[in-house]
DNA sequence: CAAGTGACGTGTTCCATATAACGTCACTCA
DNA sequence: TGAGTGACGTTATATGGAACACGTCACTTG
């Protein structure tokens, strides 16, 4: 079966799967991901088809991977907002500022990796969920943070103001509306920000 | 040219046209809008399909006839939700209630119905923005409402506040949406309102 | 002249089939 | 023994030609 028990599928060989991933990456944003072929990756490394399959189980756990990683920079962006010290409500409304820009940045400046986030979703990859997930768990610190410093309101559940702050983010954030809205984008998520803020101040 | 010159192209014979118009309604919901042909509503009228041109410069028209009273129909139980003389906070909680209802019953129970609304959007055409700005319309008359009685704050401009409102309705509204999230949709309609609310409360 | 149509040019959509991609397995060879 | 592959069955996608839909126009008929 598999060449080893390391969790991954694939050898102690971590080099190769960094390779491979390497060169989706590029394909991936070159091309698209439904336009490249596991055999484009293989010949990119020069190897075989068949060996990918030694590192990957498909070429979606390949995609995911990279899907994973671009939501990674994103959410590292919104991480560094959250630990950036500022006020809470400076900082939701730089979460919404972000998350909109840089989904800006996704659709134009990398066209073709938009591509992949939409198959996430459509194909309802896990790695859409896990970044709602994360998403909810920062917006919830910042939240918390706020309602102690006195900032925000007490009154309403933590949880409950959580959930709509996310739902009040979804059309700054999601792919399929950006294509409709990203010439108001900035604004709209800075208006979205207001009302959000006003809703949660003390 | 057109055989007469009463604003609609089309004889004064208005019958017609509401012959055509209730083929098509049914058509269309029975089998969608792009699955029905010119020739089907010709048929179903007993006439040919060059007479429907007579009185609907293309099938699009007809569509975005069929789509305006899809949409009327929506905006009618908005209206009567704004005419209510409920409080204004009440009435706009209703108001985000009503559309993810209409938006839910127009895709299940008339889901064919439906496809003429996407293709609205993404083709552009004018129903739908007609329809945004109604419904600003309507929401800026209940907030200006809130703000008269002394219900909602009076320090946000009532434009910012306006189209916020109208952005945070964006996730109950959007049929693409619709489709991810209708399992918890009345949840969600609810969930934003309470923020919405809040973010104008006095 | 007003109501209504057949036939036609042009652009779309289908559909069958050829081609290619996915993913597996038995295999090689250093 | 483990890095690496060729060949293959199955599923998905591309392709191109036939059928169909849109919209126009000259035309018939009472």
């Amino acid at each position: 079966m598999r060449p080893a028990g390391n969790g991954q599928r694939g050898p102690v060989d971590h080099e190769r799967r960094e390779q491979i991933l390497g060169a989706a990456n590029e394909h991936f944003r070159h091309y698209g991901y439904k336009k490249t072929t596991v055999a484009d990756l293989a010949k990119a490394i020069g190897l075989s088809t068949a060996y990918i399959y030694k590192f990957f189980d498909s070429k979606r756990a390949i995609g995911e991977e990279i899907c994973r990683q671009c939501h990674d920079r994103v959410m590292t962006d919104i991480e560094g907002v959250v630990r950036s010290g500022k006020p809470a409500s400076e900082r939701l409304r730089l979460i919404f500022l972000t998350l909109a820009r840089d989904g800006i940045d996704l659709l134009f400046n990398d066209r073709k990796m938009h591509d992949i986030v939409l198959a996430a979703l459509e194909e309802g990859w896990s790695t859409a969920t896990d970044f709602d997930a994360e998403l909810l768990l920062h917006v919830r610190s910042v939240i918390a943070d706020g309602r102690e410093t006195g900032e925000f309101e007490r009154k309403t559940p933590l949880e409950e103001a959580c959930r709509g702050v996310v739902l009040a983010l979804q059309p700054v954030r999601h792919p399929v509306l950006l294509e409709f809205n990203h010439n108001t984008l900035v604004e709209d998520a800075s208006l979205l920000a207001g009302l959000v803020l006003r809703s949660l101040s003390a």
